[in-house]
RNA sequence: GCCCGGGUGGCGAAACCGGCAGACGCAAGGGACUUAAAAUCCCUAGGGAGGCGACUCCCAUGUGGGUUCGAAUCCCACCCCGGGCACCA
């Protein structure tokens, strides 16, 4: 006899959970069997940035999408594993901490513990034995050791890079910190260029692979449309345009069937041959220009549409297709970072280039006229023209043209055939405290020496004042006592690195450490990995879509080249979840927006909040969170409660039957595509149909039309459907069960309602057995007094006939 | 500016490949039960018009056009909302 409570009691949501908590714990329900498992499936969701103030309800949505899946597997036979983690390091972490003037150290543990706690509730089906954090030393260890093995194939590397210098907080912003060229927390002092050594990562190596592989992904499209965009590939070519002197100026451009417009060069200010090209008389004002530029922060720079500013060189260069001089400028609208750091301008086909030509005076030269033979207002754009003023090339498509002017330029060796990425290497300086160490010694003779692998972790120390300061280095470079180290090659004088690495370093690689928590003496053990990678399914938001994504497929490419992995895409399938806001905007403690899971949890319950949530609308497309319809659910459950409180037994009939195959397979379907609102819309029209049939309770409830809706139910209310199953006088996990199976013969409609229609105008809904066919629904039809009315004798013209759905008739 | 989403009753939404627009739920109105209330159960319900009535007709998926026997769905132009990128040559 199962210790349940009695059947005539009504649901208690707080008992019935409490209860299956304990449960799960005891009989170790959702601990996967990493080594022996037969049918591995990786669940994994995005973990959670453990913030103070928090789960709130957009968390506890995504969390439950990915859940729901990961049961749902599990029912259809899987050996699924659900971990979950903290992503704990980072500037956040690291500026609340300052702001409530408490150390991070202890802060973050109280975070993660309220976390724990908050996500228990909401009942997931997480394998708690390898929960991880990334501010465990046994975790940064591996990031650390990761870091070095890219430093060792020659793919992180240390530069000068600009960066967003605020003078009052005498420390680095991040771009997003930077408001209208203002720092965010002095609205008065205005943001600076500063340079600084970096470490980067060199992504852009794979920017080809990154972005190939994205067609053979199963993954949201939205995800993969905004990858694409972020790598940004541009086909073109690279023209030189060289100069009297002896330099040769190259330039990238997508459009080389316009060369012949081509009226001057610009070149970024700081681009390697200002310095040569300059003429004597010119070179004040060209130093004046370029120290105005240093002086700007790199957000207003890159704020577009402003007015041109720019200087000449008094240098000149040939054009190559036309020979012709024209003038060397620079001038701020051009960047260095990408393409080639020179561009030349066609004033009258490029709408920035015509600003500056128009600012500056000069020549505009059109090259293109539409197809019909006008010439547009300038500047136009287009590719779906014509050339002209471009000597042996006019009247030829610009589309061919482009392939022939590159040609032949190729052949006076004045140009190549180029691609490029709009993708930067990723830097992951930070100069900060609360990181991992970037595990690199510097050496007065050696030079840059890695710290060997058995010498880690670098232990990030303890620092009682972790604020940021004037130097522009991080606060670690205050730690004399631990920066200054002997050289691990020469023993001699040396220092360590004190920048830490950025916090997307950390999540990079977390899926790999999950299945290998208990390995200590590595960073993912081969067999584990083998077995349970890549993930199967993976689920987030699109916030993370380019940032973590792109970086996780980068470090998984680099360890596949370098022979730690046998798969170089980590994830398999990926799906977006949408946003969940309140009052159409994102929650914000700034906004006061935040809405809190725990208060409806302890109200409702979690099942009903979980199902509520799903409820909301599409979960690919989350919603406007409100409270209004929540009992809607609760009233449903309830109504199942009451069917499991029926007496089992008797048979069931034929429509009963047929609802039931016809959700089994609307649920399933929903469920593998994550469709979940119109799924609990399906399994709530089949509770309507039972309640129709058994309405009296006491009448027998058969039990293949009661259990196979507490399976489905399973996934989305676990404690509640494990509760009903034990009502069932089930002994086992539900989830140990198998998905009810679906009978295409049972689910077949008998009779169907056929929609006449006379000229496209529904007229009539006969009913009639499923599987009619034309001439029969036809004649049927025609003997309906109401079409007929409509027909009025004439001849029918066509008949459209739809299978089991239409007949139109048209007269 | 460019690239993605999205716009359907009072509200959240559904509608698979172009085939009954509004499933499912919330809120609402009416009724049953109750001393009463809550809970529960039953009924009604896009808008308009006609009819005592079973019922019938017309209009309706952001706006305007198009394709089609038939359009929420496809095409063209535009408006609004959300997100991403943004002087990327």
């Amino acid at each position: 006899m199962p210790d349940t409570q009695s059947d005539t009691q009504p649901y208690d949501p707080a008992a019935v959970e409490a209860k299956w908590r304990e449960r799960w714990i005891e009989r170790r329900t959702n601990a996967a069997d990493l080594d022996g498992a037969a049918e591995p499936f990786y669940n994994l969701m995005m973990f959670p940035y453990p913030s103070a103030e928090g789960l709130h309800v957009g968390n506890v949505f995504a969390f439950v999408g990915s859940d729901i899946y990961g049961r749902y597997r599990r029912l259809r036979g899987a050996d699924v594993f659900e971990p979950i983690g903290f992503d704990a390091f980072g500037i956040h972490s690291e500026n609340y901490a300052l702001k409530v003037n408490t150390h991070p150290a202890e802060l973050i543990p109280r975070n993660i513990a309220r976390f724990r706690e908050q996500l228990r509730r909401v009942g997931l089906m997480v394998d708690w034995d390898h929960e991880l954090s990334t501010t465990d030393p046994d975790y940064y260890h591996w990031t650390q050791w990761i870091f070095l093995q890219l430093y060792k194939a020659g793919l992180a590397e240390k530069r000068a890079a600009p960066v967003n210098w605020c003078p009052m907080c005498k420390t680095v912003l991040a771009n997003e910190q930077v408001i209208d060229g203002y720092c965010e927390r002095h609205p008065e002092t205005r943001v600076i260029q500063r340079v600084l050594e970096q470490w980067f990562f060199k992504i852009t190596d794979f920017a080809a692979r990154l972005l190939d592989n994205l067609e053979r992904l199963d993954w949201s499209d939205s995800t993969r449309t905004l990858q694409r965009n972020w790598i940004g590939k541009s086909e073109g070519a690279d023209l030189v345009f060289a100069t009297p002197t002896g330099q040769e100026i190259h330039v990238f451009t997508t459009r080389p069937d316009t060369v012949f417009g081509a009226t001057y060069v610009v070149l970024a200010p700081e681009h390697p041959l200002v310095e040569a090209l300059t003429t004597a008389e010119q070179r004040s004002a060209v130093n004046a220009y370029r120290r105005k530029v240093a002086q700007m922060d790199l957000v207003s720079r890159r704020v577009g549409s402003k007015d041109k500013t720019g200087e000449f060189t008094g240098a000149y260069a040939r054009n190559p297709a036309t020979g012709e001089s024209v003038p060397i400028w620079i001038a701020d609208y051009v960047l260095m970072e990408y393409g080639t750091g020179a561009i030349m301008a066609v004033p009258a086909h490029d709408e920035r280039d015509h600003e500056f030509a128009t600012a500056f005076e000069l020549p505009i030269i059109p090259v293109v006229r539409m197809r019909d033979g006008t010439t547009p207002d300038l500047p136009f754009t287009t590719r779906d023209g014509v050339l002209v003023n471009s000597g042996q090339f006019d009247g030829m498509s610009c589309e061919d043209g482009i392939r022939a002017v590159t040609d032949w330029l190729e052949t006076k060796k004045l140009g190549t055939r180029q691609v490029q990425y709009r993708l930067h290497d990723w830097c992951i300086s930070r100069q900060r405290y609360w990181g991992p160490p970037i595990p690199v010694i510097y050496c007065d003779t050696c030079g840059t020496v890695p710290v060997p692998e058995e010498d880690l972790p670098v232990i990030l120390p303890p620092l009682e004042n972790f604020r940021p300061d004037e130097s522009g280095v991080s606060p670690l470079a205050r730690l004399e006592e631990w920066y200054r180290v002997p050289c691990p090659k020469c023993g001699g004088t040396a220092r360590r690195e004190t920048d830490v690495s950025d916090t997307f370093l950390d999540s990079s690689w977390y899926f790999l450490r999950y299945p290998s928590t208990d390995f200590d003496d590595r960073a993912f053990d081969p067999a584990r990995t083998t077995r349970w990678l890549p993930v199967d399914s993976y689920i987030g938001g699109n916030e993370h879509a380019v940032l973590h994504l792109m970086y996780s497929r980068f470090i998984t490419m680099v360890l596949h080249d370098l022979g730690h992995l046998k798969f170089e895409e980590p994830f398999t399938r990926f799906r977006a979840h949408g946003t969940i806001v309140k009052d159409g905007a994102k929650m914000s403690k700034s906004r006061g927006n935040v809405v809190v899971p725990d208060e409806y949890i302890a109200q409702w319950g979690a099942d009903t909040f979980r199902m509520y949530l799903m409820f909301l609308g599409p979960y690919q497309e989350g919603g406007d969170f409100r409270d209004e319809g929540i009992s809607g659910i609760r009233r449903f459950l309830d109504k199942v409660w009451a069917l499991t409180a029926q007496p089992v037994g008797g048979t069931p009939d034929d429509d009963a039957l047929r609802k039931l195959h016809q959700t089994i397979r609307k649920v399933t379907d929903d469920l593998q595509e994550l469709r979940y609102n119109t799924a609990i819309a399906a399994m709530m029209e089949y509770v309507n149909v039972l309640r129709q049939e058994g309405q009296d309770a006491a009448r027998e409830m058969p039990r293949e039309l009661v259990e196979p809706l507490v399976v489905m139910l399973a996934p989305f209310a676990p404690h509640f459907a494990e509760e009903c199953w034990e009502r069932l006088w089930h002994h086992e996990s539900v989830f140990d069960g198998s998905w009810p199976a679906f009978d295409a013969a049972l689910a077949k409609d008998v009779e169907i309602e056929l929609v006449v229609q006379v000229n496209g105008k529904v007229r009539a809904r006969l009913t009639v057995p499923a599987g009619i066919n034309e001439e029969e629904a036809t004649r049927r039809a025609l003997a309906d007094e109401h079409v007929k009315r409509f027909i009025d004798g004439g001849p029918t013209k066509k008949v459209i006939f739809v299978k089991d759905r239409l007949l139109n008739l048209v007269v």
